[in-house]
DNA sequence: GCCGTTTTCGGCCCGACTGTTTTCAGTCG
């Protein structure tokens, strides 16, 4: 018996518990009892009783014993057995919850998705207590959008979004203050909806604006105090926007940034002082609100110190406030060490690309164009790559106030060997080895070219290292855990490429890379001057893998970088 | 269902909106 299996047996319970209607606190302390062991980070074996933790009791605590004495739970397959598997499905139509579920199965026998449309379109729904017509129509059209919309959107879609829609509130007469909060703020790879927070004097103006800007499929709430939407182009994305006054704005974007766990834990620390969060500020003993003006004022109340949105996720972020300390910032970042120009398939100049680090502040720069191998992107030849080397030499002459590596993107290529030989890439200050074609290689395979790469002398770093694209594609799946232990071994860089595409490594991987003592750099892989900016989620997601200052190389003194690439 | 040194009963994070009601339940985040 494996704890994964305790903590989904009781997840399931809940769901099945919930979908019988029963009591929301019921079902949610067995969500508690498992969420407790996924929190803890021992293995079942390295516990003493998990039976024992705080959060699991008689019941839950039953469930656990049945699995561990005889691998199966009493209690799980009774419920398999009362639940029919298609109420299941019935959770994902907004509006419905356990309740209403489980009210149409007991009084209308209703087990499938199949049998509600029926349902609804004899017009029997609307006749029980607490249906009426408008709940029909809803049920039938949410049934109907059921297959065609995806449950969650990733990050480079909704990036455009955003930036857009803060430009638009940020401009307006009435808007104080705004921001994209919930889950995006956390720079979770993936959102299922957007959500802002808005300081207005006039809200009614505000929702003018919205509602004439974007394009609308669906109202579906239009309150005094929020708005929520479904977008109807670029993204079928749901929306939410909350207004607020100006003095409530820092608790409010708090409380929507969440994340639910993270808002439950401040909670607690409020109420163990007497005190009440709500979003409109901290309601203390006396019967008072007290407003902030940032988040870094709302923590401080507490006697915390500022918690960045990306590591608000388990709520047990606040056991882990020393590690805050080090954390990398974007300020700390002063370098970057992937990025391409005309000469391969970026959109602008040597000269351009320069300028536009001094305009970051960057104390130094490395070009990564591609090798020959990748024609599509009009990959360096040798001669090339040697001639725009020169090029890059005389060029620092005329901008002594970065340092400007001369390096390459160079192919793994699919039969395993690299696409310059060991003469040329000496020749370089910074090498990159990527793998961009073959994917679907066997892992084995795979894993031979990435041992070419990361055990050859003249190689710095590995790009993009699974290949991945966020919500599209998993990438060639490599062994990462191996790979982490290679550039352990062989004393690479592994990089955490910022372009929202790809957030190649992942998050639990760069936790695992900062445990071994493994070097991430964070690059934007810049094609273009305006992708310089991704450096920015790079850094968000980083702080997502509690990553420090000290584990990314690119927050390194120049001199300190350039001693490392000498070894 | 779980918890507890102001508690073994009565809370459990808290509030907004909708659709159903005619004062509130259900859902959502």
């Amino acid at each position: 018996m494996d704890k994964k299996t305790i903590i989904r047996t009781l997840e399931r319970i809940a769901l099945l518990m919930e979908l019988q209607g029963e009591n929301p606190f019921k079902v949610s302390a067995f969500r508690k009892a498992a969420q407790t062991l996924e929190l803890d980070s021992r293995s079942l074996s390295e516990m003493d009783d998990p039976t024992k933790l705080k959060g699991i009791g008689a019941a839950t605590g039953g469930v656990i014993t049945d699995l561990l004495d005889r691998g199966e739970s009493t209690l799980l397959m009774e419920l398999e057995e009362q639940v029919p598997e298609g109420l299941v499905e019935m959770l994902q139509l907004p509006g419905m919850g356990g309740k209403k579920i489980a009210k149409l199965y007991a009084e209308l026998g209703i087990e499938t998705l199949d049998q509600l449309k029926d349902a609804c379109e004899k017009n029997e729904v609307q006749k029980l207590a607490g249906f009426g017509a408008k709940t029909e129509e809803k049920i039938l059209k949410e049934l109907e959008q059921l297959a065609s919309r995806p449950d969650r959107y990733p990050v480079w879609k909704l990036e455009p979004i955003v930036e857009s829609l803060e430009l638009l509130l940020k401009g307006h007469k009435s808007v104080q203050n705004a921001s994209v909060a919930g889950s995006f703020r956390r720079t979770k790879e993936t959102s299922k909806d957007l959500d802002f927070v808005i300081a207005t004097t006039d809200v009614q103006a505000v929702k003018e604006v919205l509602k004439s800007t974007l394009d609308i499929e669906e109202m579906i709430a239009d309150g005094d105090t929020k708005m929520s939407v479904a977008l109807a182009k670029p993204e079928r994305v749901d929306i939410d926007f909350r207004f607020v006054s100006e003095k409530e704005f820092a608790s409010t974007l708090h409380h929507f940034t969440g994340s639910k766990d993270h808002n439950i834990r401040m909670r607690q620390l409020a109420k163990e002082r007497n005190w009440k969060i709500s979003e409109y500020g901290v309601e203390k003993e006396n019967g008072a609100v007290t407003t902030y003006t940032s988040e870094t004022e709302f923590y401080a109340d507490f006697d915390l110190p500022f918690i960045p949105p990306a590591v608000r996720e388990t709520g047990q972020e606040l056991d882990r406030l020393d590690e805050l300390e080090g954390l990398v910032q974007l300020e700390d970042i002063i370098s970057d060490l992937h990025m391409h120009t005309t000469w391969s398939d970026g959109a602008h100049s040597l000269e351009e690309m320069i300028e536009g680090c001094i305009a970051k502040n960057y104390q130094l720069m490395v070009i990564t164009d591609h090798s020959r191998y990748l024609r599509v992107a009009n990959g360096l030849t040798p001669e090339r790559l040697r001639e725009q080397n020169q090029k890059i030499k005389e060029l620092q002459k005329q901008y002594p106030d970065i340092h400007i590596l001369s390096g390459t993107e160079m192919d793994i290529l699919p039969d395993g060997s690299l696409d310059f030989d060991d003469d040329l890439l000496a020749e370089l200050d910074f090498v990159i080895a990527s793998i961009h074609s073959s994917f679907s290689q066997p892992q084995e395979k795979i894993m031979e070219r990435l041992y070419a790469a990361v055990s050859n002398p003249h190689v710095d770093m590995i790009a993009h290292p699974t290949g991945r694209i966020v919500g599209e594609r998993n990438g060639y799946d490599p062994d990462v855990e191996q790979l982490l232990q290679w550039a352990k071994e062989f004393d690479k860089i592994v990089e955490l490429n910022a372009n929202p595409y790809r957030l190649d490594l992942a998050v639990n991987w760069l936790e695992r890379a900062q445990e071994l003592g493994v070097k991430v750099a964070i690059n934007t892989d810049a094609h273009h001057l305006d992708h310089l900016r991704f450096m920015d989620v790079g850094v968000r997601h980083a702080q997502k893998a509690w990553l420090k200052k000290d584990t990314i190389v690119n927050t390194w003194e120049p001199k300190k970088f350039l001693e490392t690439l000498q070894k």
